[in-house]
DNA sequence: CCTATAATTCGAAATATGTCGAAGTATAGT
DNA sequence: ACTATACTTCGACATATTTCGAATTATAGG
């Protein structure tokens, strides 16, 4: 039933994934971090980490932790500690194939 | 917090639609049912009643109606009575803005 | 080794979703 | 008017999701 995937994972999951607010606005924020041309986290100054994320968001430290595992799970985001943080940043192909998922003709 | 949206309607909405398994497919099978060139509901002849999209998909009447219903709600499809049958189409700009969300650059 | 910072895991509660069957509405044909 | 077909609405139930706070882990720096 979940025929339709990505990489080996369900779209469905990723939809999921993107059908909360919150989660929407995080992944929104990964989106558009990158310089224009390059891809999110291949340079690293251009990733975020979590409790950059957290800013604006208006939830527990908790909630926003389970919000980035789903993506995590969805297979939309990488996420790497770095120190004390931990760096997310889009999964690279992602944006590519769910735009050709979409596109008509 | 839903302040990412197409024509009025939130994209978190879109995505809870297609993040079910059973309305996936749907959409799937809209998506692909038009002929190369056209967009979905275009020839009536190129829409799917409802009962035609119940087919292969093992779930009751009422369920499928239910998920028809999410699929309208979100702005993804249109319906429309004709005669005893309900044809359904995909929401005519619907895949072109969806891919646009996701274009990389 | 102790402390502060960053983030996660766990458990609980409220709310939402997916599903069905029974009953209802709409239409076409007889 | 009656019947059959096509689909929807309603109510109920099981399961999943969202959210929080408290407790926990991981790391860096004195």
């Amino acid at each position: 039933m979940s025929k339709y995937s990505i990489d080996g994972k369900p779209l469905t999951e990723m939809f999921k994934a993107l059908s909360n607010p919150h989660r929407l606005a995080l992944f929104y924020r990964l989106m558009n971090c990158c310089t224009p041309g390059t891809r999110c986290g291949m340079n690293e100054t251009k990733r975020f980490c979590v409790g950059e994320l957290h800013e604006g968001l208006d939830i527990a430290p908790s909630t926003l932790s389970h919000h980035l595992k789903e993506l995590h799970r969805a297979g939309l985001i990488r996420m790497e500690r770095r120190g004390k943080h931990i760096d997310c940043w889009l999964e690279p192909a992602v944006l590519v194939q769910l735009s050709q998922f979409f596109k008509p003709d």
